[in-house]
DNA sequence: TTCTGTGGGATTGTATGCAATTTTTGATCT
DNA sequence: AGATCAAAAATTGCATACAATCCCACAGAA
């Protein structure tokens, strides 16, 4: 599932497979923040002209992973600790949301595979998979997300999971984490389950809410080691 | 405040320029949903080849305000019933987590400021000035926005009352609208003065998502009238 | 040695030209 | 008259060329 783009051949139409590549590049961690984005680089590397470069960058430029300034170029957008601890708290706030839709929209086989994924996330767990803990957590979360029946408050939470991603996945690797995480999740759905909206959202909330705080000991570690 | 972009001699650097003034052509509805922007008479109106026109519309068209459909050009977005529902029910979750961080952070003058701003509301609701009142509401969620301290929360916001503003006007029209708005500002202010955050969230989610009943309302009327 | 100013190189911003796709128009057939 | 298909016109997508701006190195002076 989590393949990542081939430098040669990317077809398809031009611009949005570019913006596809690049994102991906970015969101899986082959381009780091703070990497320069070179026009005519890309350019080359994926043969195309300048154009459709430009435009993809302009592109990644407004969903915010990019960052660019005027006759300065493109660069992948490094976060401050700040922003990241900004950025979780909406977030913990939009999947708050959407778990109260959940509670109150949900079908029964929704509910069915968000209990699945849940499992997996403890079978992972207990067997100290955290590749596959942070993948089955992915698809649970997802879930919530589709059950919300929002299209706009779907396309608005992945925009924002996409852009922390590349620190959440380090988060996993704390320990206890992701049995504590498990927990979390099943008082969610145990509230989704019994419709209690309000329940659902709170216990959503601080679910996210925790992991800024973890988030924002990470960063803080990894500006630590990149100050040298 | 409210000032429309100047067709001729729009100056400054070129693309950011643009950007701004089609923003406010769509946003002060001179640009209404619905309508085709052509490439080239957008390039021959400004003055400037189709490039930075080109880049400016996917600018737009991201940040959600057109829509570009491939080999088809752009058009201003027009919003259906469902998803500006939707984006009040996100933007009233968005506020509500500004309520709940003023209620912690703000200061005395903030919140001076803030409680001019809705004895200010209140006077033009009773002079029945509805211009005047839909900007002085404006200025009383601004300085919330601002009270907040989060950057992040602050753009997303922004960013989304640009996006129903349009629709958003037609509301405060509507009977005995204001001195209601009035009322429920001032519960509002009064649990972010008390420090009390968890009442100023849910006050001011219930506000906000007030005006998304009425905006529906407002909008199946238009979409009545439009259907001819 | 350090600071400042100038020049060259590199990179971004804009203009224009050509290819590809879509839409419109008009002619022909039923 | 209405429908269908084809060709032309218009519009978008991409490539390339040129102009403007910025960065960096190097030289000269304090």
């Amino acid at each position: 599932m989590l393949k990542v783009a081939q430098d040669s051949k990317e077809s398809g139409s031009t611009s949005s497979a570019l913006i596809q590549a690049l994102e991906d590049d970015i969101l899986h961690n082959v381009l780091k923040p703070g990497d320069r984005l070179d026009e005519q680089a890309l350019a080359k590397r994926f043969e195309v002209s300048r154009t459709p470069v430009r435009e993809a960058l302009r592109h990644l430029a407004s969903s915010g992973l990019v960052e660019i300034r005027r006759n300065q170029g493109a660069m992948v957008r490094r976060l401050t600790t700040t922003e990241l601890i900004e950025m979780f708290q909406v977030m913990a706030e939009l999947e708050g949301l959407c778990a109260r839709l959940c509670a109150r929209r949900m079908s029964e086989e929704e509910l069915a595979e968000m209990r699945k994924h849940n499992t997996v996330c403890e079978e992972r767990a207990a067997a100290g998979d955290h590749d596959g803990f942070f993948d089955a957590n992915t698809d649970f979360h997802e879930t919530i997300y589709t059950g919300a029946r929002s299209t706009y408050l779907q396309d608005e939470v992945r925009k924002l999971r996409n852009r922390v991603n590349v620190y959440r996945r380090h988060i996993t690797f704390q320990p206890r984490r992701m049995t504590r995480t498990v927990a979390e999740h099943w008082k969610i759905v145990k509230a989704i389950e019994a419709g209690e909206e309000d329940d659902a959202h709170q216990f959503m909330r601080e679910h996210v809410d925790l992991l800024a705080g973890s988030a924002a000991d990470v960063l803080l570690t990894l500006e630590a080691k990149n100050s040298s």
